[in-house]
DNA sequence: CTGTTAGCGCATTCAT
DNA sequence: ATGAATGCGCTAACAG
């Protein structure tokens, strides 16, 4: 027989029924020792390894798999420590409730611009899906998904009617982060945001507030700054947490030229991701600027950024890996029929050595 | 009714056999234009999404999903965007054939140090298993997989029978790595390695051919660069492919003390990946040595590292998103039936500014 | 403790 | 072009 073997194979082998073979494999009834023995050693003689996945999957109607949504290519999302941190406890929580993460880039725009759902979310099957970077209006993922009756945890983004919800506290963090600069002297500021939406260029942007944000962390970060002591005196708007855009931006903040009266050219430069400010501690450095002598700089996260050598981030650290560990009790309790969950997850402040009082002028 | 609608129930509502009901939605027969659409249309008032993915993945014996096994956690493994863009390429090419890649961390040392294979390796239903930083000596993950009789794709790793083979020429690319050194006038360089195997601790190497190097990539390219004319005058081991192992290595290889007689000193640093090489940048900088002009660097990868700034690594870029699809396709010939292939993909030396002649004595 | 029976949802023969 | 029948591999009820 070429043919893989099969429990009912085995049985024959064993000399017992296919529904004894079963239990002396999962272990979900009582049986007799010597049976038990008996089983597996058909087994062995066979090459049977063990209950087929489809088999029992089909039997018991779960996949064992979660999709995780990542909503772009692997590579760009995954620049981001963020992501990975957060996917690193996602992983290992749902490794233990014997779950399965299937990536899912999620969405692409084709040639004409017009977005298209990653057809592993329209077919593959998935118990769970997580959108990792939450949802926008009208998302068209969030449809597919509905229309599947695949329950849904999101991460970071809108609450959506009848999905699970893990967020932080970035509205308090930043509020914290506002203080600690106003509390050093500083009053105004610049600030540079993530992307407001999908598939946006990176810009100054005039007035903030008629903007439509669809990003909730940005909403919320920016919110919070603009809802603080501290005077906004530009926003410059880039197109994804890279160092690349950090330093783009900070280039242009910076720059001498845009600041004719001097009394009003921000003192710090508040950043809303460690990687954002990062870029932004090196284009200073680069423009001959001391940090925090010249101008202070402030992120968001608390990822561990090794080549910035001595110099520490003053940010705001967000659990990562709880928010990964969150989103997998989440999902533990979507599958366990406990509903719908909704978590806020605290921020800590944490002052490093970017930050410091504004220069006298 | 409130159970999910299956075919029968379509099939029912529409009038039609579930068999009709089937080549609706597959279109894998002919069936009659007025039928389909009736089909459809009962579909649509039953909340009816298609075809369920359980059935149809018992049915066809395939689960439509490759395990990618990543051998760590997933913040380790990814914190190099190495293996990101090489996951890149894989997720593109696989979801272009319907697969989706399921993430397994692989191995877990336990309390003990005892290896432990993921629990997911053991159970979880799969096509084709990758091993994207390949296999090593006995290694129990493929011993598993070959008992559950999947397929197996190595990348970057040893040949192992009856696997395919994704590999790049690095010996190669570390030849030419040292003839460009060796062009410049170099004569002494130092090595930092990756790890020689699973669980090592950073470290002297006092000689590297004494060694049991597991890992294929830190064999050939530290072969390739003792065959080569330049004298390694020393080897260090680093634990990881991490910015701060390359600047601890360069902190030690660098040190004055180290060269009482500096006719012996290396005037250049071999890397073994751009990630390593960009801390031995940092560190050269931080004890206050020009690169190039003091020491030369070299790394190998060629990825992006926008925080260095206005340098640029002399590296050998290897094709990562290429390998990542090359992957893809050894899955797909292996799901085909076209059987077990190999392929070297090339590499290309890119000189930038971190090598110059060595100094003057 | 073990065997019998009956599906899970679907795609594929083979008839008609 | 459509329908009836079969089985993919397994587990859960139930009967013994």
């Amino acid at each position: 027989m070429s043919r893989r073997p099969t429990l009912s194979d085995v049985a024959r082998e064993a000399g017992v029924s296919v529904s004894t073979a079963s239990l002396a494999f999962s272990g979900a009834g009582p049986i007799a020792e010597q049976t038990r023995e008996r089983v597996h050693a058909a087994a062995a003689t066979l090459g049977y390894a063990g209950p087929n996945a489809l088999g029992r999957q089909l039997r018991s109607g779960r996949h064992g798999i979660v999709g995780v949504v990542i909503g772009d290519k692997v590579k760009r999302s995954f620049r981001d420590p963020v992501s990975i941190q957060m996917l690193d406890g996602l992983v290992s929580t749902l490794s233990e409730l014997r779950l399965g993460v299937m990536l899912i880039p999620g969405m692409e725009s084709d040639e004409k611009g017009a977005m298209k759902v990653d057809p592993l979310l329209e077919t593959s099957g998935m118990d769970v899906a997580v959108l990792i970077w939450g949802a926008h209006v009208d998302d068209p993922r969030l449809e597919v998904l509905r229309r599947r009756s695949i329950p849904v945890v999101i991460g970071e983004g809108n609450a959506a009617p009848g999905c699970s919800l893990v967020a932080i506290d970035d509205r308090g963090g930043f509020a914290e982060l506002a203080e600690h600069l106003y509390g050093l002297g500083h009053r105004r500021v610049a600030n540079v945001t993530l992307p407001f939406r999908m598939g946006r260029k990176a810009g100054w942007i005039e007035n903030p507030r008629d903007e439509e944000i669809d990003w909730t962390p940005t909403r919320n970060r920016l919110e919070a700054l603009e809802e603080s002591r501290l005077e906004v005196v530009a926003t410059y708007e880039t197109p994804a947490s890279l160092v690349e855009s950090g330093a783009d931006a900070a280039r242009l903040i910076l720059d001498p030229a845009r600041w004719p009266d001097p009394a009003k050219r921000p003192t710090a430069i508040v950043a809303q991701s460690d990687l954002l400010a990062a870029g932004v501690v090196l284009a200073a450095r680069e423009m001959g600027l001391r940090v925090p002598e010249d101008v202070s700089v402030v992120g968001f996260d608390g990822v561990d950024l090794p080549w910035l050598g001595t110099d520490s981030l003053t940010t705001v650290t967000q659990p990562l890996e709880a928010k990964g560990e969150a989103l997998g009790h989440a999902v533990d309790a979507l599958l366990q029929g406990r509903g719908v969950t909704e978590v806020v997850l605290p921020v800590e402040l944490r002052v490093g050595t970017t930050t410091g009082p504004p220069p006298a002028l």
